[in-house]
RNA sequence: GGCCUGUUGGUGAAGCGGUUAACACAUUGCCCUCUCAAGGCAACAUUCAUGGGUUCAAGUCCCAUACAGGUCACCA
């Protein structure tokens, strides 16, 4: 039997040779230094937020260098794969302002030369080069089940040995053609290993663009390729894929690190030349003092759409990624107040070398609420009418009833050089301004109850505030006159219109300016910290004012 | 357990043989001020996990120890 034929027994039907798919994939046309990435997630349908951050980053690398970046599907275990779990991710990410050059665009639609981008659409090319490996001799026929192989890792557990495949364990690497001839027509199972040429007692050098040179034990595992229902590992099937698709720069997470010797040993063995590999630290969390990767069953803060529910605007978990992904990032949107993230030039060498970098959620909140300080009145409101429109129907209905009024509202100390920083997220909204609409003010007032501070006597309140409309209030006046004004009230009543004055001299006075303040305050709005008073008083009308101090 | 990586304040970090050990978040205090949010100013690592070594000089180089994380599937 020859080495094809034996290679046509193993695996039969390959419908082109792997110098044919050679030929299918040429080299891509692309200007110097310009890099090729990819993100290959399982098709779960679930877009973990550090897997948003690896996505984003291929991104960036590849467009900041007029590259390619594509998406590619690693469906190679069924048991992963979620209805439209394609669509979800290629919506997920686009939400995030993450998009792909070339790959799906939909469950069974993609774009780009070097497709399929599916890896079970792949399969027959796997299957051509996991032949030309058993034809090289590189690769053979295990019929190891499940038993036997649990046996040998119990075996070298108990002898402290190294598990795996290797050495004197990898049984049938050395069968005969024939004796794989017969066991084969006997209808046994099998899959195929690689005949691994590496030796443990050999160090050999990797480099990582963000990790640096490592030495490590070269592989001597005889790692399976092809499964036994046909399908390659993921192993296998990406170095072929990053291969043909003529990927450039493998950036991935960093639980790939313990496997990168595996893979460059594949990329010799098939003679590819390997990409450069740059792997980045895992998000992790504090669990009791217990620092561990942010984990998709356990943290609901894993998943990307936790944040959006919470209100935290999209571009701003984007900036917060930003921001742990290179570290200088955050000095720079410092020095380019305007600077869009496109236009940081990102680094490896910037990237984090550590084990891990802690999700700081107060962090996240600072750079949202700077986020959303910068966003203009109309875009707050659209923004906040957006969430409102799926998690808070009633204060939906009234943004859509007042629309002119409520981006008043929020153009508060907002278009200025240091504007009003308020809102953390868009969640916070109604919080902050559900007073200064009637619905909301009637349905909630005596929910949360006048917080009056140190006048808190009804006759006195009633008197200050009467005394106001009657003599003092005018919507006409400028800001400067409508608070001499509440000075002047003060005095009238025996306020110290002055601080200073005041805190000099306490007993000569029944109180101040910011007791009288106050009291309006909580008079027309039931909270004794709001926003700019005159704002308020102003977009409220005379009218509306009146009413709430008839309500007293 | 094997292999790999890492360890600078509460957090993220800068630092690349000679610096008062940046910066940001958080925290605390003061100032400003009619409240709040901001903003301004300050405090917060006598020390860079520990122990050795190299050097005139070490967070920075070397070794050991400790601790933490990752990984060891016919999962990706």
């Amino acid at each position: 039997m020859t080495n094809k034929e034996y290679a046509d027994l193993l695996l039969p039907g390959v419908e082109h040779t792997w110098e044919e798919y050679e030929k299918m994939y040429p080299e891509r046309d692309l200007p110097e230094g310009a890099m090729v990435t990819r993100y290959a997630p399982s098709p779960t349908g679930f877009v973990h937020i550090g897997a948003l951050l690896v996505s984003f980053l291929n991104g960036r690398f590849s467009s900041q260098t007029n590259g390619v970046c594509y998406l590619r599907i690693e469906d190679t275990d069924q048991e992963r794969s979620v209805e439209n779990g394609i669509l979800s991710i290629i919506n997920s990410l686009n939400s995030f302002g993450v998009s792909f050059d070339e790959g799906p665009i939909s469950e069974t639609e993609e774009q780009g030369k070097y497709g399929p981008y599916i890896q079970t659409k792949r399969a027959d090319i796997y299957r051509a080069y996991a032949k030309r490996l058993i034809e090289e001799d590189k690769a053979y026929a295990s019929f190891l089940s499940k038993e036997e192989l649990d046996e040998i890792r119990e075996q070298q557990m108990k002898s402290k040995q190294r598990i795996g495949i290797y050495g004197r364990y990898a049984k049938d690497r050395n069968l005969s053609k024939e004796e794989v001839f017969d066991r084969i027509n006997k209808g046994e199972k099998f899959i195929i290993r690689i005949k691994s040429p590496g030796s443990f007692f050999n160090k050999i050098k990797v480099n990582d663009l963000i990790k640096g040179t490592m030495e490590v034990p070269e592989n001597d595992i005889d790692e399976v390729i092809i499964k036994s229902d046909g399908i390659p590992t993921y192993h296998f099937a990406s170095v072929i894929d990053d291969h043909l698709m003529h990927t450039t720069h493998v950036i991935r997470g960093d639980e790939w690190l313990s496997s990168l010797p595996k893979h460059i040993q594949l990329y010799e063995m098939l003679g590819f030349k390997a990409p450069k590999f740059a792997h980045i630290a895992p998000l992790t969390k504090n669990d009791n003092g217990q620092i561990r990767k942010l984990s998709k069953r356990k943290d609901p803060e894993a998943a990307v759409d936790y944040f959006t529910e919470d209100g935290v605007p999209k571009e701003a978990i984007m900036l917060y990624l930003a921001t742990v992904a290179n570290s200088n990032f955050e000095g720079w949107l410092d020095q380019n107040p305007n600077g869009k993230i496109e236009d940081f030039k990102f680094d490896f060498k910037k990237c984090s070398s550590s084990s891990g970098t802690l999700f700081d959620l107060p962090k996240l909140y600072n750079i949202s609420k700077n986020y959303i300080s910068r966003l203009t009145k109309e875009e707050v409101y659209d923004r906040t009418l957006e969430y409102a429109s799926k998690y808070d129907s009633e204060f939906k209905e009234i943004l859509e009833k007042y629309p002119e009024y409520s981006k008043d509202i929020f153009n508060i100390e907002r278009e200025q050089k240091k504007p009003r920083k308020d809102y953390e997220k868009f969640s916070d909204v109604k919080r902050q301004v559900w007073y200064m609409f009637d619905e909301l003010f009637d349905k909630y007032k005596d929910e949360y109850g006048y917080d009056y501070q140190s006048i808190t006597d009804k006759e006195e309140i009633k008197n200050i505030i009467n005394t106001y409309v009657d003599k003092y209030y005018d919507e006409n006046d400028d800001k400067d006159t409508w608070f001499n004004k509440i000075k002047e009230l003060s005095e009238e009543l025996g306020y110290a219109s002055n601080m200073k004055d005041y805190k000099e001299n306490p007993d000569n006075y029944k109180g101040s300016v910011a007791d009288i303040s106050t009291v309006i305050r909580v008079s027309v709005t039931t909270r004794s910290q709001t926003p700019d008073l005159y704002d308020i008083l102003r977009l409220l009308g005379i009218d509306k004012i009146k009413e709430r101090f008839n309500l007293l």
